[in-house]
This record gives structure tokens, sequence and C-alpha cells, in this order.
DNA sequence: TTTTTAACGCAATTGAGTTGCGTTTTATTT
DNA sequence: AAATAAAACGCAACTCAATTGCGTTAAAAA
């Protein structure tokens, strides 16, 4: 399937309709190695777009279970792509974020291992959010 | 060492000013088994204190080392009293936070053990954030 | 083709957090 | 004790990310 096969049935199966804009806009996340934030976004669809569609489509996308909220360094709004087990009921993210404090990047580590607990101390843990301060491969060198 | 003295020892050491709210609001958290948010700390001292201070006071205790930010729920400023340990040159606040998603709460997890790398696929990892949302024992019975 | 509805642009609004500035209060110096 | 210095204060204005209302446009369904 390509995917604009995909991008076109997953539209479909969420009722999402096929605007110029949202067709780009998901593709831009399929075409991505790493996290978008609502400013790169932006400035990607420079003038063409409002603000309030940015975040309304983030927001139905997020909602149909095709991306979802990262970690960002200055805790403002950030996404990335789903994996394939996703779905609008249940997101499952337990994978670790790492954040480049130099770049201020957030990266999805999909084959970080960490054990997971399920109660502690009278705590019942149903999620898991490990975030890694440091830095990516690409700020080491400079 | 009582906890006023203690008070009154810590503010000399970094030069913070005894003012009555400061010292009340050290006292807040001293006295505090979990985390404080602004809108808590704001609703405490009514309308006798401007939220400048407010948001001033909880700057210079951070830079002090007296408390540290915790993560929040709603991406909002959110503090706890440090450990002994901490300095304001190195703070060392390598445990776990819980989460509570019914009272929106954060806890600090001292006593929860994780493994640390230091280096995965090229990053390198100089800090550990662990987040565990879940419920706190107060909201499991409820 | 008509009707419905999601998505849109634009403008106004919200709300957390910050900043400037003149004043007050605490601490230091003389 | 009085004078000086420095931190903390209140108030108001401001910033900026994110949200909302509303009338219009465009896509999907009838």
């Amino acid at each position: 399937m390509s995917e604009i096969d995909f991008i076109d049935n997953t539209f479909t199966k969420y009722g999402l309709k096929k605007t110029k804009f949202r067709k780009e806009l998901y593709l831009l996340f399929y075409n991505s190695t790493n996290s978008l934030s609502v400013k790169f976004i932006t400035k990607e669809f420079a003038s063409s777009v409002d603000k309030a569609s940015i975040y309304r489509a983030l927001d139905s996308f997020e909602k149909s279970g095709l991306i979802h909220k990262v970690p960002d360094k200055d805790n403002l709004l950030r996404y990335s792509l789903c994996q394939s087990e996703c779905k609008p009921e249940s997101h499952s993210h337990d994978h670790a974020h790492l954040l480049c404090s130099k770049c201020n990047e957030t990266f999805c580590l999909n084959d970080f291992e960490f054990p997971v607990i399920k109660k502690h101390n009278g705590f019942i843990i149903e999620n898991y959010q490990v975030i890694l301060e440091g830095h990516c491969s690409s700020c080491q060198a400079s």
C-alpha cells in the first residue's frame, strides 16, 4: 500500500476530510524521522494556513490516533507519528523519548528497553513516560 | 535544629531576605508531603500576595536549591521541596515522579529504582526523567 | 444537484508566566 | 542610631502559546 493510499484509507476510516492542507500535514509527519513542533509546522506552511487550522488539525489527528504528543523542551505542543499499533481508543506509547538539549529536538526511542512495574508503594501505575535528556548524534559533532 | 532555625539558616546562606511571605511559602513546602502547584499556592495566599511575587519567590527558591520543578499534568509550573543532597550548583533529582490522573497531584518516588544508561544508539544521555501515570493511594478508594 | 457537515480563515479571547518601574522592607555599613 | 545598599514587593502592562466564536468555503453524502 502506497503512503498516499494509506493516508486516504486512514482519513476515510476516521471521517477526516481529505483537504489539501491536512493531507500535506500528515505527509509531513509521515516523511519525518522525528517529532514536529507547532513552530516548525507553522513555518512549513508559511502564511498559507491559519494557526487555528493547524491546532485543530493536530487535535483531530491525535484524537484519531494518527499522532501523539511528545515532550518538548519548552513545554510547547509537539507531536510524533504513531506506530501501527495505535488506535484512537488506546494509544500505546510506552517508548522512551530523548530530548536533545542542544537542538531542542525530541526523538522517539522505540528500541529503548526499561522495566515496567505495575504497582509501587500503593500506587497503581498505568503508563510510563521516560524522558532522557542529552545530546543527539548530530549535535555531538558540533 | 527546628524547622524555623533551618529556614533561617538556609535563607541566610543564600542571601534570601526573610520576608513574612517567603518564610510562609517555604514552610508550606516544608509541611507538605507532595508537590505544590502555582494555583494552589496562589489560593493559599489568597489576594494577600501578588502573583509576580509568587513566581519570583519560586524562581529564587529553585535557583538556591530549595525546591525543584516537577512534572504537572497540565504542563503548568509545579514544585517540590528538594532533598538534603541538593545544592544550587547541582540539583540531583534522579527520582521518578508519579502523576495521579484522578487528583492531578504529583508525587516524588524516592525509593523507585530504575536502570541508568549513559549511551544509547549514538545518543549521550545526561539526565533521566521517569514519569509514571496512574492512581495514588487516596484516589483508589474513591 | 442539493444538502449536510467538516474544515476553513479571521479576529477576538484566554490564561500562564514575565517584565518594567517606582516603592517598601530587610540587611549592611558607617 | 542613622545612612546606605540591595533584595523583595505591588501594580500594571505585556508576551505568547493555545483556544474559541462565527460566518464562509469546500468536501462528502443523499
